[in-house]
DNA sequence: CTGTTAGCGCCTTCAG
DNA sequence: CTGAAGGCGCTAACAG
């Protein structure tokens, strides 16, 4: 059993006062006689009195908590993402719950009630990639829970969101490519069904367009497939490939690998660009440059939207599509 | 402002009892005649009714919350444990609440005591790498709330933890680079006053005694030296080293760098193994070997742990040491 | 079987 | 300036 805190009112007691006169003297409101003030004061940091946040939430409907719903903490990106979000709650006085939900919507289901029942003040959430109902997301706004996604979102829900630019981070890149001399630039496509593979995509294709470079079919490849490293040796072996640009830094590894094989010389016959910046880019021969997302950035403005609406539920939605950073290392002359 | 949720008294309105017969109806404590008990249950289902959990816990005195300080997210390391914690809890639905230091023990300290304020049922903690008081982890206990301690302890802290054993861990890796026939192997230690340092460390040592090996000053370096680059070089130029044990697979890869300056060829002229199977680990040229201290598993055991002495405060404090797994990849014959 | 009462810790009226 | 009373939502003990 834990032990017995002290209260307010075993203070009161010691004092010989009314609770209502420490809790008063404690909080400034209302007066209290300077000389009852200062005892109680000294006498509860005598006894380490801490208020109990429990008994204030359950008056004032609300627990200064944040609840948090991401895919997993594995990734680099949510980590940063994760830390982003910390470094803002943190600093206002707001507690993270937080939840997994393993890309499963039904563990996303879950976990949004069990944030809900934790009567949580906001929440900030990555809904999975597989998704199909929105019950639950407009339940918490139903609520009156404010709430702000990150890095995905649904035309489904109107809730405020904070996303990467992918079309200009992909566009960016491809871009960079095509003024160093590039003409054949291969594309490794993210899973299907998601926007960021979309969008990215669509950036592709309108930086080759914009140096008038006709777009083939047969140099975008899906990452998703099972024989992609021979998807990519045929590629490279049939084209005169001399760039490429991948959905991720993982992927855009498969193409070193196959570059070895094939005595591709990298950068000075191919020249390679991936994406999320993952720790791994810097320690791959040779250094792989690559679109920098900002997740921290990301996580953090997510976090600023969200105590914004809890503080003043009034202001407007914010739809945020933060700008990225391209990276340039040895992968590119 | 919230909507409020729908409460145990207007489902007793709606009905014509009282709050405590409609409390007894859902939670099945007492008698309560089965029709009443129906409708309740069905009117509770319909208006969507979620029993506050902040009101119970005011009464229960706890707040099936715990808490968590990490040094941080974005090492893999980490980010594994918090997986395995999370596994735990989230299955015994259990909260997490949680706070980083930054490796800075101030801010522990203050972390400590915000979770205790949050009245959390116990607390997970992996102490900043610097640290020279202990009352703010004595409070947590002296307060019976429970404490374990995960990745680090101190001996100053009688709290049960779950580390990894880095004397094992070391030697297993040194002695497989002896079996295989290696005679001068480097070693490039970790930061200075960390426990694993010096059990990894003694494990280099144990291992070499074992294979009759003498121990050579010139062969352990510093890896927090900043001339570490330089300091490898001269040790791999004037001595015959044929094998490498690093601290961490980072330190592990600036003797890549060295090698491939030096054409020293890895594995043929070199094996190396570092320490912790960080994702790059199978990323660099060639794949590196390591030792895998399961994080993961350690987070899921410490939070077991914890959750045995919150229900079961009478049981035994643990102390676990958990096993490694030396990973054997192409960096070695 | 069901209602009443009391209390978890705190704050906020409302009286004095 | 200070005490008394009430209530946040819920449950447990005690009466009926």
């Amino acid at each position: 059993m834990k032990k017995k805190r002290t209260n307010i009112s075993d203070i009161a007691k010691a004092v010989q006062v009314t609770p209502s006169t420490v809790s008063r003297a404690l909080n400034g409101g209302g007066k209290v006689s300077e000389k009852k003030k200062q005892e109680i004061i000294s006498l509860a940091k005598k006894l380490g009195y801490r208020p109990n946040p429990i008994a204030k939430s359950l008056l004032e409907n609300r627990t200064n908590t944040i609840g948090l719903i991401i895919p997993e903490f594995t990734h680099h990106f949510y980590s940063r993402m994760l830390a982003g979000i910390e470094s803002i709650t943190s600093n206002s006085g707001y507690q993270l719950l937080i939840c997994t939900s393993n890309e499963d919507q039904s563990q996303e289901i879950k976990s949004i009630y069990t944030l809900l029942d934790a009567r949580v003040d906001g929440v900030i959430a990555t809904i999975s990639k597989v998704n199909d109902t929105f019950g639950h997301l407009q339940e918490v706004m139903d609520n009156d829970t404010p709430l702000v996604l990150v890095d995905r979102f649904s035309e489904e829900i109107e809730a405020p969101y904070v996303i990467s630019d992918d079309f200009q981070g992909a566009f960016s890149a491809v871009d960079h490519l095509c003024q160093i001399g590039c003409r054949k630039i291969v594309h490794i496509k993210g899973p299907d069904n998601l926007s960021t593979t979309f969008n990215r995509l669509m950036g592709y294709k309108e930086a080759l367009r914009k140096h008038e470079i006709e777009w083939e079919e047969d140099l975008v490849l899906e990452g998703s497939n099972p024989d992609l490293e021979e998807q990519i040796k045929s590629c490279l072996e049939t084209n005169l490939v001399d760039g490429a640009f991948a959905y991720s830094d993982y992927l855009a590894f498969e193409i070193y690998k196959v570059a070895s094989q094939l005595k591709i010389h990298i950068p000075d016959q191919l020249a390679v660009i991936g994406y999320a910046d993952e720790p791994i880019s810097t320690y791959i021969t040779p250094t792989l440059s690559t679109v920098n997302q900002q997740p921290f950035e990301m996580g953090a403005k997510a976090a600023q939207i969200l105590l914004n609406q809890i503080e003043n539920p009034e202001i407007p939605r914010e739809f945020v599509s933060l700008p990225t950073e391209l990276i340039i290392r040895k992968s590119i002359r």
